[in-house]
RNA sequence: GGUUUCGUGGCCGAGUGGCUAGGCUCUGGUUUGCAAAACCAGCUACAGCGGUUCGAAUCCGCUCGAAACCUCCA
């Protein structure tokens, strides 16, 4: 069924790269954790997700029948473990003096909004945590009946002590307890429900002014936050399924107890495969909404946000994300959104080229280099930056041809441009910014009798006449550009 | 303090024991009525100090420096 790959995938958990073997071929199953709706996604969780569309895209087009799910945290996200834990939703639903419910209805529409603009695809499944309240409640039951969470006052905490006597908490963040223990002697002071400081939530008693609360076998309250992805990603993809993913920042806890409670309820270690993807930076620290250091998709392409000299496009930071390997952190620079943007319309314009070069009679060139290159540097763990320098190097060629120093064939014309295609628009998701706006009729029509115009006078060599539409066609954003025998035009920014 | 990771040229960023990363910038050239684009060539590199090796930017050790996590965060 599926394609001849040897694709090999970085494991958090074993620190290793290796070769990926589906589970239940010719399915796979992969998680992504989703982002809590209580605020504006910024362009930090943008990249996060866009390293997992590509893996999607990349899974399915080695043709792997991918359950893509990525979940919506709507409850239960408490700012702490604390007696006093509150909800992050409810508390901005309280600023905002408006239902939780339309927080998270408002962001959520928020963050599919943008994730559309930087043409991620949608997931198989999008569940929510408040749609899976009973499943959640049955988890924690199945935890305490295997007796690695106890009940306090109205909560369920998760009984990290002995769970670890039998299975290895911290396996994935590569902590030890008792280290943990010394780092954290501050938190254990005052009036703790946990016996034990690294103890979790997993059920938090409702207080009087909490207002999504649920009825469970406890009395009135929310589930824990780390509950619901491993609820989630278990109903959907079955108690053992192919990969995880997520942010690098929520390796500890979040993952490591994903874990210990899928462990802890039905005795399996849910994932084969962890994922984690690196930050973004902002001048060298990690953007993140605390520390007011972070976009917005609307700023940033309307540039108007103190640190950003221009607006760029969606795009242009979808190329620009591209260009570094998912696992290390990107540093965001005025400079370096430059030069992506230059080199996204370089590719572009090749692409544009490519689509209009003529066959020869036989090929001077070997494509199968360029395109073997392509799928192995895609194997290799996703190297999109890899990827992309083989799919420069593949111009290069293409601008020869254009030139009329090499010649390529019909059938591997078409593989060249099929190979494009496939590449930039479908696996790396890349969308020609200025195509949709050249589908309009009238308009190439018009251009191209302007272009037609413009012709003649060169041809009566009335330069001045060819430079004043040159210039005023220019006012207008259209640039024309002259070859040989013809002159093409495009839009610019 | 602990855990994880990293330090590559003007900028961004791959790579990995011996073979050009790539993009952007800059310089020179080709092409062009001019421009743009394209092409060719060039320019600055692997934090420092030791060690292993025939050979290291790539492995090991130390030093210096940076980041994330250890509290909510993609």
């Amino acid at each position: 069924m599926s394609k001849e790959s040897s694709l090999h995938i970085y494991n958090s958990l074993t620190r290793t790269k290796e070769i990926f073997k589906p589970l239940n071929p010719p399915f796979v199953g992969l998680y992504v954790c989703g982002p809590t709706v209580y605020s504006d996604v910024h362009l930090g969780n943008v990249r996060s997700f866009l390293t997992f569309d590509v893996v999607y895209r990349y899974l399915t087009y080695l043709g792997h029948n991918v359950r893509y799910v990525r979940n919506i945290t709507d409850v239960g996200h408490l700012l702490d473990d604390s007696d006093t834990g509150d909800d992050k939703i409810e508390k901005r639903a309280r600023l905002e003096k408006i239902e939780p419910m339309e927080i998270v209805q408002k962001y959520t529409n928020g963050f599919h909004n943008t994730v559309n603009q930087f043409n991620l695809l949608p997931p198989s499944i999008e569940p929510t945590a408040t749609g899976h309240i009973i499943e959640q409640i049955e988890m924690i039951e199945r935890i305490i009946k295997n007796g690695f969470a106890y009940e306090v006052n109205g909560s369920v905490y998760f009984d990290v002590k002995k769970y670890s006597e039998q299975h290895n908490y911290g396996e994935l963040s590569g902590r030890k307890l008792d280290e943990l223990l010394e780092q954290t002697r501050d938190n254990l002071e005052g009036g703790n429900e946990k016996r034990f400081f690294a103890d979790f939530a997993i059920w938090k008693k409702a207080s009087q002014e909490t207002i999504m609360k649920w009825e469970s076998p406890w009395g009135i309250g929310v589930p824990g936050w780390h509950l619901e992805c491993s609820v989630m990603s278990t109903k959907y993809l079955g108690q053992e399924f192919d990969i995880h993913g997520g942010g690098m920042d929520l390796k500890f806890p979040h993952h490591e107890c994903e874990i210990a409670q899928s462990v802890g309820a039905d005795g399996t270690n849910p994932v084969k495969y962890w994922m984690h993807g690196n930050m973004l930076t902002v001048n060298g620290t990690k953007m993140s909404k605390s520390l007011g250091n972070s976009f917005l998709p609307e700023e940033l392409i309307s540039g108007d946000h103190p640190l950003l000299e221009k607006g760029y496009s969606p795009m242009t930071v979808r190329f620009f994300f591209l260009q570094a390997n998912y696992k290390s952190t990107v540093d965001f620079s005025n400079d370096a959104l430059q030069g992506a943007e230059k080199g996204l319309i370089k590719l572009m314009n090749g692409i544009e080229t490519l689509s209009n070069l003529i066959p020869s009679e036989k090929s001077t060139i070997d494509i199968n280099n360029i395109i073997s290159n392509c799928n192995k540097s895609m194997d290799d763990d996703f190297n999109t930056p890899m990827t992309i320098a083989h799919l420069f190097d593949g111009l290069k060629v293409i601008n020869s041809i254009n030139d009329g120093k090499e010649s390529i064939g019909a059938s591997d014309l078409e593989k060249m441009q099929a190979h494009y295609n496939t590449f930039v628009f479908n696996i790396l998701g890349l969308v020609s910014e200025s195509s949709e706006s050249q589908t309009n009729n009238v308009e190439n029509e018009l251009m191209d009798i302007i272009i037609e115009l413009r012709k003649k006078s060169k041809e009566n060599k009335d330069w001045s006449t060819a430079d004043l539409i040159r210039d005023e066609l220019g006012k207008l954003n259209i640039s024309i550009k002259d070859s040989k025998d013809k002159s093409t035009w495009s839009y610019e920014e």
